[in-house]
DNA sequence: TGTGATAACTTGTGATCACAAAAATGTTCT
DNA sequence: AGAACATTTTTGTGATCACAAGTTATCACA
């Protein structure tokens, strides 16, 4: 089985071992890989007892999650999944490519040759499964983001790769829902070639040609999420529960 | 009465009014302007009788600002004030110039004049408190502050401004102790240079040479804190509770 | 058929309690 | 004195409960 985006076994710094942050690692997962929606709808109480806890442990590792900004906290007491705007997605891109950008060229600096051959190898792997003539959208998702946060464990910068890593968790969902209502590797060509550069900078330790070649990964891939019109449709529908459980009720 | 340090009501994106919520603002307030020292000790059942709640609203509102990170939960289950290390300030350093820089050169392309004149002011009192014999670091620091946030607020880019604002969160205490501990106004005289040179830049709209000027004044100023050994200090020392209450006890 | 009122239910918030782990304190022995 | 052991206190964690605000269903009336 593979190992589906365990990016970074989080628990803030040190490792505790209490419910709220293994229900927080749970939660965080399940927003990385897709299982969450943007704009679904959760309740402390059924999280609570899909994972067979009581209210309070629930309550902090989405009170975590919600500062990190995987979930929203409306004034009406009701918890969602972070489904950002157009604008707010476009915000995120120029924070990513500030970040991830540092990130590349502090890690092309100082990583080793075997985190290069690596994330060749991730790149490889990327450009079999794209060439596909139908590609597993997660299986791309998974492969790409393992290539990304290799490159930027390599930078051996805890908190940026933290901040990073929020601003991951805060557009994963939507990028879930984009692969999902797409025609699939309509443009992931812009990818390969970004993905090829990157990893021929590394080799050749050009920090400012690896900046480039991810900054230009990010904003390409944004912009096809942009174009795609996912945005629009996720804020305007705003998908309740999904799986709402149907309640008897008898009249008097 | 000076505002000191309300860089703004932060409730996460909406407004709501939940005790939680109330203590995140007052402690996240304590932390800017220094009335929590680095490495302090803090217990939730102290908050809450300090602020006359019960122990829930604060577990919340610690749990929110140790996933900011200016906090930190310790294993042994102790709450501290983030101190960070030498290491720790040089990176939190380097992401600042990375997201102040990218703020300022947004900013400075559609700042209003209204606002220039607003952050011309701040230089100039800053100028002024700092040129005389004896300048008062509190005063220091809030202008300076509310010059820096001031710019950063006009790039109108809210998730980016939360991202800057958490960071200056986890490095205030550690400022304000610098502040408290080093002979005062060495080398404020950076700072005049650099924002003058950001005053300027904005007015022409050259925002390329008003990030200079950002990355350049926190540059320096990180530098004097990194020489002044301040972080050393509170990272060895590890300050316990200071008001630590006397408690009563009597032998069988 | 639509609209407003009313009742039933849902849900996060805040308070209280029990508990285990960790400090802090007290005691004893060398 | 001082180190080793025992005891008490402190403290975050998790569970449970009451409650108010919000949401949904139900029904009456036009």
């Amino acid at each position: 089985m593979v190992d589906t985006a365990r990016t970074s076994a989080k628990t803030n710094g040190v490792k505790r071992h209490t419910l709220a942050d293994e229900l927080y690692n749970r939660l965080r997962v399940q927003l990385m890989t897709g299982k969450l929606l943007p704009g679904e709808k959760l309740t402390l109480r059924a999280v609570a007892d899909q994972f067979g806890t009581s209210m309070m442990p629930v309550r902090d590792a989405v009170r975590r999650l919600t500062a990190e900004g995987g979930l929203q906290m409306f004034p009406n007491r009701t918890i969602r999944v972070n489904s950002p705007s157009p604008e707010k997605f476009s915000e995120i891109l120029k924070i990513r490519s500030s970040l991830e950008g540092l990130a590349t060229e502090i890690a092309c600096r100082q990583i080793s040759a075997a985190a290069i051959q690596k994330i060749q190898a991730l790149v490889t792997q990327f450009e079999n499964e794209g060439q596909k003539p139908r590609p597993n959208p997660t299986v791309l998702s998974r492969i790409n983001r393992d290539l990304h946060f290799g490159l930027y464990r390599a930078a051996k910068q805890p908190l940026l790769l933290d901040m990073i890593e929020s601003l991951w968790v805060q557009v994963a969902p939507a990028l879930s829902l984009t692969m999902r209502y797409t025609t699939r590797g309509v443009s992931q060509w812009e990818s390969f070639q970004h993905h090829a550069r990157l990893a021929q900078s590394l080799k050749r330790r050009d920090p400012v040609r690896a900046r480039q070649a991810i900054v230009a990964d990010i904003r390409d891939a944004g912009a096809f999420i942009l174009r795609s019109g996912a945005l629009e449709m996720i804020s305007t529908t705003a998908p309740s529960a999904p799986n709402k459980p149907k309640r008897i009720r008898h009249r008097l």
